[in-house]
DNA sequence: TCGGATGGTTTTAATTTGAAACCATCGTGT
DNA sequence: ACACGATGGTTTCAAATTAAAACCATCCGA
């Protein structure tokens, strides 16, 4: 937790985040609640980790307003970790991140989920950055902008 | 490295690249790499790691295929250390993660760095994720469709 | 041939992680 | 009322990881 961050790291909009999701559980656990796990117990079945493990990612989490405690839903009377706003932000880079893996991380005939719109069970499609012009951009395409001018942040 | 990963995450295709990834350091060394930096020396003074951990990262980014090295650029007799194709890959991901700090981890009258377009120096859009038939669609209205019937993953 | 710049590795201490044991609360059965 | 299992954690302690610093090697120009 609280990773130190470099000199120039406190401007960077890629390292700030960073330092909020802390560590891959973290976003694992956030995949789960898109899934509609919201249970201490169904995580930890879920994730396969320590009990202290998740407890800790559940505290990062909500102390960084990604995950919030719900009193009930059942009638059980223990609370339930559900996503803020903040943490239903976290979609497109789950995307970017499960496209990526089904890119480079399965063999072409390894069977593997697939990301599909409910209304049709179609596939979605890719994520594509666009311009303001509508034109797909990659990183060659674009660059930071400095608001002041200091590093290459 | 080779994080345990849990019973489920075998077939997990969100899962599956973290372990590649890593940790953030790693992104953060993939980041500095479309930022242009190629040189060693380059991300241990942008990053401000241990030498050691960049050591270690960048050998975990060769290993996966993310990053390779290439014998020289500018005459030195240094190898510089460039994103593969599977790294450039990690572009959207990024953007995402880019995005999500611009969207919560900063003051609405805070300064931050923006991704523009190279052409004309525009912000560029933000990511969106669309259905087939062009619909731009949510977190609500996907779900994972699975190959042969086993866990929720 | 000295000395600095670059690109690492080794050593050692501090932090984090993880497994297991422990504890507390609630609900149920009897 | 009381035992007992399920749930949701915390504590304890060993193992792995990370970090800082020191060290080492190579290339290069003066």
């Amino acid at each position: 937790m609280a990773k130190r961050v470099s000199h120039r790291d406190s401007m960077c909009g890629v390292a700030r985040p960073l330092d909020a999701i802390g560590d891959w559980w973290s976003l694992l656990i956030v995949r789960d609640a898109f899934d509609g796990l919201r249970r201490f117990g169904e995580f930890q079945k879920s994730l396969g980790l320590a009990k202290n493990i998740l407890s800790a990612r559940l505290r990062n989490l909500l102390a960084h307003g990604i995950m919030e405690t719900v009193p009930a839903a059942d009638g059980s009377p223990y609370q339930e970790y559900v996503l803020t706003e903040k943490g239903r932000g976290l979609f497109p880079l789950l995307v970017a991140l499960r496209q990526w893996g089904e890119d480079f991380f399965f063999e072409p005939d390894e069977a593997h989920v697939l990301l599909v719109d409910r209304k049709n069970g179609l596939p979605v499609r890719r994520l594509e950055l666009r311009a303001q012009d509508g034109r797909v951009v990659g990183a060659e395409d674009t660059m930071v902008r400095l608001p002041a001018g200091k590093g290459i942040a």
